[in-house]
RNA sequence: GGAGAGGUGGCAGAGCGGUUGAAUGCACCGGUCUUGAAAACCGGCAAGGGCUAGCGCCCUUCGAGGGUUCGAAUCCCUCCCUCUCCGCCA
């Protein structure tokens, strides 16, 4: 949610940054609500006023024994008065709302203009592609081999988007999101989080996955509805949600291994081969609480963060600054790090490191107390993939491809695989 | 699922329907004292919103939502959550 005092008093300004990523904000609609709300807000409160100091001088007559009678009658109709006032009032203040929780953050100042992919900046590339000797095949093909993945008894399970996976790949995986956690854990100082899969609105509207984009999220039929989660982002951010975190804390900086669950709503057709893009996938999650004058050093640092593991892994990647277009909703700034994937001959998104200003703070109630002031101040939220793991999984498998179709084990992970150094073709 | 207890400020914990936005303690901030610190003492200290150039004034908020009343933290209804005991269970 962006500042109410500033959309009262810089609207102009708002609506053109807004404009940037392509939202239109009706400026005169806008003000003439916010126009009518004031004046019902001044309206409603003098009443209040004045009941509160009649009802206040009744309590006093009374107590000292007078007739209350006719102090009574004074007040009348004020009451219906009042009630009238707050019902206007309310419906103004709910359609206010409404807009307030429609509008995306504002790009911060280093965004690059643009309208999709397209127009973001390329900030710096780790690594060359990988160059194999033979013509790569892609990870369906090598799951395929290894007997590893298998989509088509995933889709008699689930339908479509989904797969399963078999003996050492899914072993790979699992020791991926083993060697993430531990490292972030070990050396990146986070604190590792079991958190809740199924979350209600209420935290779905303080990341920004609500009202919105209920489309892209699976929804339960229970009273209340609780939603899965389509990213740890949701629960771990929310941990903060209506708190006062204590500054000698900051910044909180949190981990968790989830999976995770998206609809796919808008994406027909789009990566529907192989597990680019499932309905299901795990992530290890990192998420930042920070001051407002140190958020734009954590970003960059969790960008690091994850940017360790695929350096670890030897993974070649860069670094993308997204422009205002492509960034996802609540985002004022976000790196995208995309990996080269042999299969594809292409680098693809495999972690999305966004700092979130007070955006999601201001949802969420979710504050520290600066010393300094003594007063409350809104925390600034950052959060990274570090990294996808279905993701890292294809990335190793096309990258440590061999001729013969097994896949090398990249050193960090060989602990996790009892010391295997390759993942054989079946029968080998 | 059955029975009971409770949800109040950063935390703990009082609170007859009427100067209670809320006692008290802790924490925190400032001051006195001290070589320094601690202790002691004095003072300050909720959040959100509106109006104002500013001093300041006003409104709202005691789990959430309704209701009774001139007036609700206090009474009534519904819901949520927490705790204890029993049952069940990974």
């Amino acid at each position: 949610m962006l500042d109410p005092q500033l959309l009262r008093t810089d609207l102009e300004h708002v609506a053109g940054r807004l404009a940037m990523r392509g939202y239109h904000l009706d400026i005169e609609n806008y003000a003439a609500l916010e126009a009518r709300r004031k004046e019902l807000q001044t309206k409603t409160e003098e009443l209040q006023a004045e009941r509160n100091t009649r009802s206040k001088s009744i309590g006093q007559a009374k107590a000292r024994g007078e007739d209350i009678e006719p102090l009574l009658a004074e007040v009348g109709r004020l009451g219906d008065d009042l009630k009238a006032a707050k019902e206007e009032l309310e419906k103004v203040r709910e359609h206010l709302d409404h807009l307030a929780l429609d509008m995306p953050n504002l790009p911060a100042g280093q965004v690059p203009e643009g309208h999709d992919e397209s127009d973001n900046e390329e900030v710096r590339r780790w690594g060359e592609p990988t160059a194999l000797a033979f013509e790569p095949r892609d990870h369906v093909e090598i799951g395929e081999m290894l007997e590893g993945i298998d989509f088509e008894v995933a889709a008699k399970l689930s339908g479509s988007r989904f797969a399963v996976m078999a003996g050492d790949v899914a072993r790979l995986h699992r020791a991926l999101a083993q060697f993430m956690l531990d490292m972030h854990i070990r050396e990146h100082g986070y604190r590792e989080m079991y958190v809740p899969y199924l979350v209600l609105d209420s935290a779905m509207q303080g990341t920004g996955q609500l009202p919105k984009f209920a489309e892209d999220a699976f929804a339960t039929s229970d009273d209340p509805t609780r939603y899965l989660i389509p990213t740890a982002e949701v629960p771990l951010t929310n941990l903060v949600a209506d708190e006062i975190v204590d500054a000698d804390r900051m910044p909180l900086k949190f981990v968790a291994h989830t999976p995770c669950f998206r609809r796919e709503a808008g994406a027909y057709g789009k990566d529907t081969r192989g597990m680019i893009r499932q309905h299901q996938f795990d992530k290890v999650e990192l998420v930042q609480i920070a001051t407002a004058d140190t958020a734009e050093d954590c970003h960059e640092a969790l960008t690091g963060h994850a940017e360790a593991i695929l350096q670890a892994l030897e993974l070649p990647y860069r670094v993308m600054l997204l422009c205002a277009g492509d960034m996802g909703f609540s985002a004022r700034k976000t790196y995208d790090l995309e990996v080269w994937l042999p299969g594809q001959q292409a680098y693809r998104e495999i972690s999305s490191c966004s700092n979130f200003g007070d955006f999601q703070a201001r949802r969420m109630k979710a504050r520290w107390r600066n010393p300094d002031t003594g007063k409350p101040e809104l925390v600034h939220t950052i959060n990274g993939s570090g990294l996808a793991v279905g993701r890292t999984l294809i990335a190793v498998l096309e990258n440590y491809q061999q001729r013969d179709g097994s896949v090398i084990v990249p050193e960090p992970l060989r602990d996790y695989m009892g010391g295997r150094e390759r993942i054989p073709l079946p029968g080998d």
